[in-house]
DNA sequence: CTGAAAGCGCTTACAG
DNA sequence: CTGAAAGCGCTTACAG
């Protein structure tokens, strides 16, 4: 180790190639207006070269006040369907030559208050919201600072900046899949009330359900949360019902998990009793016992389209979107026909 | 929403309260060579207050020389491995108000090229390399740019700055388990030979079956990797052998879910044909089928520790740390004795 | 065709 | 006790 070297700057690099800094600042933004002779252009990116110079971001942001720098606040790292929309965003951000800045908010608000602060610093130059800890104070805060926002998988009343998947069709595929198999008491393990791609997913098994003549009790729909814990208090809850349902579509990957925890405790075949489907496709499905029968959707378009949408969009314009396409029912073998049902 | 609002500067403020803004500067940084008025003072932070003021770091950073900011480079945000080191580093890094930025490399040098780029820029103050993407000739450009860094979760020849887990411990310590349960015959689905945790948990594995007059013959190790394909195959070499192991130690509890899969597959028994226990533990182990046996290890703290490590010590000494304590095994019944042994 | 100058928003050694 | 000034490393409108 080298002690701490002091850095290349501009004046350097021009100092070597003996013109101004001006000049070396032209030739390496390709100043349009610089005329410059080809034999002095050459010198200066042989002294950038050979120097071996970076331009300081701080510097250039401070001149340009773009940091090139998108915030992108999650609830937690350990949730992989997170870390799915964080590549997607990660890679369009490279893409654009800016730097993504990942922050987690978990449980404490804290957290969320040291985010929210440092981003007010002129840090970003916009930030991606995908957590259940934002409120309209927060948006109003964001609004007041200038800082530019969009919500991503999730929307909030009032809040005309999101984008999203098209959850209603992911939840809607599932279920018409376990209606081809022959299933009609198809009850639905839902994420939590108040989280917005719940109730899209509700929503979607509600009319999935409908428009086969199906009906949807209240019984046959238990909220729970998006983790294991969850996913199994609520199967359980299900299982225990007088009339059981034949088949579960799981709002969520994570929960599933927690269903087939329950139903191998409880001694209930997967899928010869019950038949049981996610949305959300991780590698890990295909491990489980039994392999999980999902709906693949588009996460990492959806990283991608918000950094996109939101480097795009003017700060004052609406942005409502629904990433659609790319849904994909993946068979594994946690669905069949129900049993007494012709073969 | 507003048009992006004029930023608050620290001449504002100091307009506001009737004071030069090298008194405010003083005031807000607590300047012990600033004598003044307890009114003056009083009157500058009730204009800070009212304005809603923030300092903005990268002007801050520009003339401090330092960016209160640290660099994470991890492989994959897919790892929860990896998920629960950031979240101990981006805690650490909260607790000394500054920001994390966290970057994954992935498989393509793509990425990774471009994270070192960014960094070169004046952005970070340090940076944290978690990854298998290092080599050392990064390490040699990190030394010329006079940045920090620490190696995290692995060592490298010739490079003397790294903080690692106690993985030979963690290992010996779910060999001692399975030798207290009565297996003779243990195998060991490692990591990757050229990974440094491997090596470590191999040289565990070797040692604890040797304290107890045990052999580890070649035919008793599969190199694997750290994912549920990798441990699935492994489990299936290992499964195929003449002499079958009573008992597997998994490197890695990704690979384990692998390991667990390929069992069901085979219709081998866990535990009551083969016991497994994991290196690593997550919320997930709990709802596999069988409930995994693993070896939690302080992965958060290990990201603590990082960022402290990085942020208190000059950038030319050495730094060689083991995080130990807090290894614990978490028995969850998929270890059990060998059949036949005594009751 | 290239250079000199101003200024982004801070901090800090110095002046009075 | 407080203010004026310099300067961090850039970019860009302007001068010549």
């Amino acid at each position: 180790m080298s002690a701490r070297a002091k850095a290349v700057t501009l004046l350097d690099v021009a100092t070597r190639a003996g013109v101004d800094r001006s000049v070396v600042s032209r030739v390496l933004s390709d100043d349009p207006r610089l005329n410059i002779r080809a034999e002095t252009r050459e010198r200066v990116l042989a002294a950038v070269r050979e120097l071996d110079y970076r331009p300081n971001a701080l510097a250039r942001s401070l001149r340009t006040r773009r940091a090139d720098t998108y915030g992108l606040l999650i609830p937690d790292f350990g949730n992989p369907v997170y870390a799915s929309i964080i590549q997607g965003a990660e890679a369009a951000a490279i893409a654009r030559d800016c730097v993504l800045m990942t922050g987690s908010v978990g449980a404490g608000a804290t957290q969320a208050a040291h985010h929210l602060d440092v981003i007010g610093r002129g840090r970003v130059d916009g930030l991606l919201l995908a957590g259940d800890h934002t409120d309209s104070s927060s948006l109003d805060e964001l609004d007041r600072r200038g800082i530019p926002w969009l919500l991503v998988n999730r929307r909030l009343p009032r809040a005309r900046r999101w984008v999203v998947l098209d959850d209603e069709e992911a939840a809607g595929l599932a279920v018409r899949h376990l209606i081809g198999l022959g299933h009609e008491r198809i009850a639905h393990v839902a994420g939590p009330r108040d989280a917005d791609t719940a109730r899209r997913r509700m929503r979607g098994w509600r009319t999935a359900m409908r428009a086969a003549g199906l009906p949807t009790p209240a019984e046959a729909l238990v909220v729970s949360d998006y983790t294991p814990a969850g996913g199994a208090a609520a199967t359980r809850e299900l299982l225990g019902r007088a009339e059981r349902p034949t088949a579960l579509l799981v709002a969520n990957i994570a929960a599933a998990i927690g269903t087939l925890a329950t139903c191998a405790e409880l001694g209930v075949a997967v899928p010869r009793e019950l038949s049981v489907v996610a949305v959300h496709d991780l590698a890990l499905a295909a491990f489980l016992q039994p392999a999980l029968t999902t709906v693949r959707t588009p996460l990492e378009r959806l990283g991608e389209r918000a950094i996109e949408l939101l480097a795009s969009t003017a700060p004052d314009a609406p942005i409502e979107e629904v990433v659609t396409g790319s849904l994909e029912l993946v068979d594994r073998g946690s669905t069949a026909p129900p049993r007494g049902a012709a073969a």
